[in-house]
DNA sequence: ATAATAAACGCAACATTGTTGCATTTGAAT
DNA sequence: ATTCAAATGCAACAATGTTGCGTTTATTAT
């Protein structure tokens, strides 16, 4: 994979934030950037485990780079996300571990995605 | 709100499954009906709340149903969903109660979403 | 430093999903 | 049967995401 200045600055911006993002808001935060470029940089990151995909409350699909304080290295999406129901911003509560529950039987899980709908620190 | 036969067809459908359906499956099932109703009625639904929308592991869109064995007659959707990666089927896991977590200082929650990705029990 | 080459880019074109406006049809109540 | 609001279906559009292909660029070896 190489250094290209798309791929910097998209892990420019994603390091920079707890927040996980859309294609389009990334787009929009640097618009020199070809869209369909952007789609594959994110598809390429996530193969390589340096970013993680979520989709929100209402659908829409986002990156998110896990800090250092995520508590997997493998990035196994382990952690809650919040999505505020005011600004629309999702955020990693990297600290929050997903909980385990009870399945029936003959089911058997790989990946538990919560993701917690309400209102942000911010817009409380 | 009025007893159409697109309405009746819909409900039909998903009464007799534990499956959320997405829209697209729906209006293969039944291929008299045309897209926008079929978009218009599933709206009307939800905000009827008769059926509930849940977003699968893939960003794919769905509606269930919740039978009577829904814990919740509001439909506040407080069950777990669970997304196969084999069969790509999503079910209603009426009985598997969402977790509660402990979120960070100021964030205040107003539902949660878990879908569990793995196999299920006709994949295994 | 330069040339070679595989990877990345950007454009066109397309597929899917979802929404809105508007004219027409239809269910239900009188 | 008549009426009228509600539901339908069509056209048109917007957003999101993918693929093919020719061009450009970053790296690697010379």
């Amino acid at each position: 994979m190489k250094a290209t200045p798309v791929r910097l600055k998209v892990l420019e911006v994603l390091s920079a934030t707890h927040l996980a993002l859309s294609p389009s808001e990334l787009e929009a935060s640097f618009s020199k950037v070809d869209r369909i470029t952007l789609y594959r940089t994110l598809k390429d990151f996530e193969e390589a485990g340096m970013i993680h995909k979520i989709i929100d409350t209402d659908g829409v699909t986002r990156f998110a780079f896990c800090n250092d304080d995520c508590p997997d290295a493998t990035h196994t999406e382990d952690h809650v996300h919040f999505n505020c129901k005011k600004c629309h911003k999702m955020f990693c509560l990297a600290h929050v571990q997903t909980p385990s529950l009870q399945l029936p039987d003959g089911f058997s899980s790989t990946g538990i995605n919560t993701v917690v709908h309400g209102v942000c620190k911010h817009c409380a």
